[in-house]
DNA sequence: AGGCCGCTCCCTCTTTCGGGGGATGCCGCC
DNA sequence: GGCGGCATCCCCCGAAAGAGGGAGCGGCCT
């Protein structure tokens, strides 16, 4: 499709984010489009290595939908764009422009979702980690085990969960959490 | 992709389940590649539709991973292959021709994950709905009120959904059924 | 007609959750 | 050097959850 336009040219694939990093090395193109799920090095770990090497890199995230906070951290990496696959061709080619450039470029869903989360509290790494355990099946106690700490902890933990997510109890602050790409299974 | 190659031609597309039967009616392809989300009208009941009017309709499922129960559902309503989006394009070019050769085709991971339960007893469909309400955050009280029922009986479907599913609570379940497919959020 | 299955309801009892409260130590930032 | 954020731990307590049981009823298939 690309291949297609006429000001524009397909110079690499990647597999993967290590290929993706050597391949923006071998040919340092003006716009990489990027998938977040990749295995061996996710995308989100192939933009920051870009970014750390060629700080110019235009990069843009073309992914499924994956939760306002995937896509945050795609920015926070230095992401240009970021759009859904599920989007029209011709917003492809429109955005690649766009971002060619020098502008920024996210899909109108994630931004508004985005915005509806900017003045939330984002969830700590004990926070998540406790979700994550507590999202396989784990009671607190159990979760406490895991982590090494104690159960009231674990519940302190929750707590501040239940209260970010805005959930009801700890079954919807997984699902929260699942939809929003907090915390991955 | 698919108009590039020698023995294929792209002859309509569609953006949803209406268009897709419409754009079938019309043009009664060889083979039809099918998404699962669309708007208005899902994949699945597009299948059931088309292969309803046209029972020798061949019909490609293609989509992003969403569990062995939709796969499940979609090979049911009559799909004669079922593919991942994250394949290769060589993959898809290979299932075309083998379907309109008269093969079934399902993608290995998917095919493996439907054997892994296919011993399993499915939810009822009182089941689902129990647990759909309990993955937005209702206590059994609550989820009894909205349906209509005791709260004896919502245990007594809870009871049983953890034991269909594997699961180590209720938090669990929810978990393994989104993945599986067996409920949307 | 009998049997299976899904749906419904009931009881008991222990464990876990979740909402309050408060408190302490550490670390980085201004 | 203080202040905020994070992580840790503690107490109380009522309400849920979940693991046991058992049981009746209607529909469907054989």
């Amino acid at each position: 499709m690309i291949a297609g336009q006429a000001d524009m040219a397909l110079v690499a694939e990647a597999e993967n984010g290590e290929q993706a990093l050597s391949a923006f090395r071998a040919h340092q193109p003006d716009i990489t489009l990027m998938d977040v799920r990749m295995p061996t090095m996710g995308g989100i770990d192939a933009i920051t290595a870009i970014r750390a090497e060629f700080p110019a890199a235009r990069i843009i995230v073309l992914t499924t939908y994956e939760g306002d906070a995937q896509a945050l951290r795609a920015i926070k990496a230095g992401a240009a764009g970021y759009l859904l696959k599920s989007m029209l061709r011709k917003e492809l080619v429109e955005t690649i422009r766009s971002v060619h450039a020098g502008r920024r470029r996210i899909a109108a869903d994630i931004a508004s979702e985005l915005a509806e989360h900017v003045a939330d509290d984002e969830l700590t790494v004990r926070e998540r980690d406790v979700l994550a355990l507590v999202a396989v099946g784990n009671a607190n106690k159990e979760v406490a085990a895991r982590m090494g700490i104690s159960e009231e902890t674990v519940k302190t933990h929750m707590k501040n969960v239940l209260t970010k997510l805005g959930a009801r109890d700890r079954t919807h602050a997984v699902v929260v959490a699942l939809k929003r790409g907090i915390i991955d299974i």
